[in-house]
DNA sequence: TATGTGATTGGCT
DNA sequence: GCCAATCACATAG
């Protein structure tokens, strides 16, 4: 699909991948599910941001590429997964933390060992589709083992604050955290289920 | 249901 | 050695 919804506004970007379908094959497993979730992160004036104040690092060097690249960072032993939006100038990138399953729940289940909360979490979602840091950062959507399509469109889109930023001031007040609302994909501040899971 | 806390790993400085 | 955009479970109400 195209992705140029990706190149100029980060915190609509974010917004526009609600719904997207994200397909993963790997490890010989298709798996799949719809974005319930997401955090944008405003790169140079952004406190809660890996690339504030311009930071580069061997870690966070990803964040410098153009829309459409992949970056995955791993912390307490899991990992996370952006996708990266704007262009070198600008390392922006929307974090995504909730799917709402579609295929290959079987081998979400096997590969997190549990039958249920396989996809409500940035860490739990990368771990049910076989994304690791190693073989899949820096890779592009689309080109490789990660994929997005159209998939459903939200009924509504809540806005809140970001999840697990407490320490980084005026930044831990920004409403870049967006959901489905009344979808129960995701992983805090659950809302009252909206019917159809909050898609149209 | 909401809040708190312990576990724990990888990656940089 | 220190830090982290997490997870899972325990406890209280």
């Amino acid at each position: 699909m195209d992705l140029s919804f990706m190149k100029e506004d980060t915190l609509q970007a974010a917004q526009a991948l609600l719904g997207k379908k994200v397909t993963t094959v790997i490890d010989g497993a298709v798996t799949s599910g719809y974005i319930t979730e997401t955090e944008a992160y405003l790169g140079i004036e952004d406190k809660a941001a890996h690339a504030f104040q311009g930071r580069r690092t061997k870690k966070n060097e990803m964040m410098y590429r153009e829309y459409g690249g992949i970056y995955i960072y791993t912390m307490h032993g899991h990992h996370c997964m952006n996708f990266i939006t704007r262009d070198a100038a600008s390392p922006e990138g929307v974090l995504i933390r909730g799917l709402e399953p579609a295929d290959g729940i079987e081998i979400m289940q096997e590969r997190r060992g549990r039958m249920d909360h396989l996809t409500d979490g940035p860490g739990k979602l990368t771990k049910s589709m076989g994304i690791r840091r190693d073989p899949h950062n820096g890779l592009r959507l689309n080109q490789g083992p990660i994929m997005i399509s159209a998939g459903k469109e939200p009924a509504a889109i809540r806005e809140s604050k970001r999840i697990g930023i407490d320490n980084k001031e005026e930044a831990v007040d920004y409403l870049y955290r967006f959901t489905v609302c009344g979808n129960p994909y995701v992983s805090k501040d659950r809302v009252l289920p909206a019917v159809n899971n909050g898609w149209k």
